[in-house]
DNA sequence: ATGTTAAAAAAACAAGTGTTTGTTATTTAT
DNA sequence: ATAAATAACAAACACTTGTTTTTTTAACAT
């Protein structure tokens, strides 16, 4: 259904697969067309991901994360629906990094709950700031511009995931009443925090979280 | 230099003052057009903190800025020279409204270094929960699309406040030798995720802040 | 009354936005 | 070999983006 759009054409810059100047870098040339790899529905998560991080959600667009990922702008559609879409594929796949890697460590964690409790710490920081290109998505980005229900859905993951320190800070033996909430809520704060001045080279995120699970448990002092 | 765009004019919809059904309220209405009010630009600064604080920077267009001003969007250009000079302004007010309340405090508190680490604690989380518009901008917001100039300039800004509390840090009396780096980090991390979970009507912002340095002064148990 | 200036309106510009549509190429199953 | 499926390209659509230019309005000084 071609009409009549000959009077812009001039100006119309055609979307290209190559990359050249911009931002994303090309993950994997798929050798011809027509069928890609074993999974670009991975390489597109991937790509957006690490964009997502760097850029933030309303920041990228699809276009970048086309260029990134290897492909055409209209492509992407045929994997994902939409771009928020993309977006709560990122977010879930980063929650579940979080998951496994916590639960992973609480696996082989002594029965102590000060011992547990620090032993989830360190995998959170861990996979927070070292794991993967996905994790560093699920702590901020909640702008009100998203739809309720891509946000609904989003808080729903973090609540799921955030369940198991609630568990773990309620298991902690402590003298006299505390404000467990509290607690967690500064845990979390202490630890995604870290995403705004992190670098690798100084102490590492397992030191980092083992310093802050010391200061919340005995203090400055202790 | 008009040339020949009478082509797209059946669906290009003019840019309007009237708010309607669009996510900015409009702040003021001026009496007459021309001359503006006392200060147009301080609710040109207000209407962009109020829409940074909640969508970001990136999520936010000139044309929401302007319609909560009550002015079209090209006319602010005639109070700063980019979007992200707005932001730049936006940003030099919340740091300078957190160093005016910290200051205060630290005027009227006592000797004792933690009793004024504690005010200063206080007067920050104060400042970022309920003491305007400004100050929730200055936190998160540093997406690698802002040129190189103006992250430069907030990250000065930042840190120029920021060394009221390595100096309040510096005087904590501490037995042995602790990473006061680390301490103030995650000081910060504690505090300014609060804006991704406070709601007002439960413990005050001040309440917050005193929990949070006891947990740092005596840890849990203290 | 007149000229000047500050502030905004009006309109467009050029590029970029998320998305849809029609088609083509490649792989897999028949 | 043929049909169905998958996965992508190519191009456009309709609209939004930050910004610029030109014109008009209102206040003030002369």
């Amino acid at each position: 259904m071609v009409k009549d759009n000959a009077h812009n054409d001039k100006k119309r810059q055609k979307d290209s697969r190559m990359d050249a100047a911009g931002d994303g870098t090309r993950v994997q040339a798929p050798s011809g067309t027509g069928r890609g790899g074993p999974s670009r529905r991975q390489d597109l998560l991937l790509a957006a991901a690490k964009l997502f991080t760097r850029k933030g959600y309303a920041g990228t667009s699809v276009r970048d994360i086309a260029r990134a990922a290897g492909m055409l702008p209209g492509s992407i559609y045929y994997h994902f629906p939409s771009k928020e879409a993309l977006l709560v594929a990122v977010h879930h796949q980063g929650v579940e990094l979080f998951r496994s890697a916590v639960e992973e460590a609480l696996a082989k964690a002594p029965a102590d709950p000060w011992l547990r409790f620090e032993g989830a710490c360190e995998a959170h920081m861990q996979a927070l700031l070292e794991g993967s290109e996905y994790t560093q998505v699920v702590t901020p980005e909640f702008s009100n511009k998203l739809s309720a229900k891509v946000r609904t859905k989003m808080i729903a993951d973090r609540d799921e995931y955030e369940a198991i320190f609630i568990e773990l800070i309620g298991a902690l033996p402590v003298t006299g009443t505390v404000d467990r909430t509290l607690f967690r809520l500064m845990l979390f704060g202490s630890l995604n925090w870290s995403i705004h001045w992190y670098r690798p080279g100084g102490h590492s995120p397992r030191q980092i979280a083992r310093y802050f699970v010391h200061f919340l448990r005995k203090g400055i002092d202790g």
